[in-house]
DNA sequence: GTCTATAGTGCGATAGAC
DNA sequence: GTCTATCGCACTATAGAC
């Protein structure tokens, strides 16, 4: 393990995240995190900008899944639609087996704000990408946003539940039951 | 205006906030902020844990008015209407004489992902003491989070539009505008 | 109020792949 | 030889400890 061995990313993500979880987050340095794959601090932040994004990196594919998800729903879909199936798109991301990875990840970064907050800032990423999408199709504004945040909400809580202790059911199932909980609530305000 | 003279925060946010705007976030060190208003970088971090916390210090008052806006609500209400209820308090923090004041801030944070990091979770702490609000009242779960989160989104969306350029409405009209937007696009869904 | 560890950046040197 | 990942060093600013 060493200099110009392969995949020098995909040690220093997995060396990361084993570290942030023994001794948490503030108490390893960027330079304990390359050391253990045998690389340096510099080298590490060749890789990543700083320290949080390390958790984050790969998520761009989940940004491709959204936008598949848009493409899948029919042209005459309502803006909401287009999200619900946005929104399944990405349970692809999530498959079962990654279940006990997430928990772990996630754990992490309910333990520390200054994760909370960049996670936080991709998922409001996302939800921007989303509401552009919605745009392109044709929604009008505010309606695009309120639709793309509301995914956003819909996942948050169908995320929270799928690595919740216990939990079996799938990723879409979930988002599914959300989204009527959501649609319901909204019928039934005064 | 030095050391002594009352106030300190207070200058320290004034200075923090002109500074930002004049040079940018990352091109303002806390020492410049400090010597600005006579003090010290060992005094700035007495008062703000870091440098973005300088332009969030205060909406400590904005929690109480959600609270104040929840209690407002008749006890049989659904969780959505309390949350409109909410919604409305909020909207006394931000009379139309500091509409100036929000647009400077606002301007300084769009332009930096750091900022954005942290209202992103000031925005998110405030959602889960609605969404706990919601839960004392009886609204289960995950309908008291859904119902936070929607409120969450309706008032990003109604500042946005606000502080907008030539924008004169107040903040409560746009607030009732947008929420009736989000309810039609609910039912209208398939 | 001082002192220090760490984050993060810039730039030039080097080691290995080809 | 070229190309590029990695390293070494110097440096500033943040933030916390004493």
């Amino acid at each position: 393990m060493g200099r110009w061995e392969p995949g020098a990313r995909e040690r220093l993500q997995a060396a990361a995240l084993d570290l942030y979880v023994e001794r948490g987050f503030e108490q390893t340095t960027a330079a304990d995190i390359a050391a253990s794959v045998g690389l340096t601090e510099r080298t590490f932040f060749r890789y990543f900008a700083d320290k949080r994004e390390v958790l984050f990196h790969g998520q761009e594919r989940l940004t491709e899944l959204v936008l598949e998800g848009v493409a899948a729903a029919p042209a005459d879909a309502t803006p909401l639609a287009v999200v619900v199936s946005a929104l399944l798109g990405t349970a692809e991301f999530f498959p079962d087996d990654r279940r006990e990875h997430s928990r772990r990840r996630q754990t992490v970064i309910s333990a520390h704000p200054a994760l909370q907050e960049r996670e936080l800032l991709k998922m409001a990423g996302l939800a921007a990408t989303l509401a552009g999408a919605l745009r392109e199709r044709g929604a009008p504004e505010p309606a695009a946003t309120l639709a793309a945040q509301s995914g956003a909400t819909v996942f948050g809580v169908a995320f929270g539940q799928w690595i919740a202790e216990g939990e079996t059911r799938s990723l879409a199932d979930i988002q599914r039951e959300v989204v009527t909980e959501l649609l319901s609530m909204s019928s039934g305000a005064r």
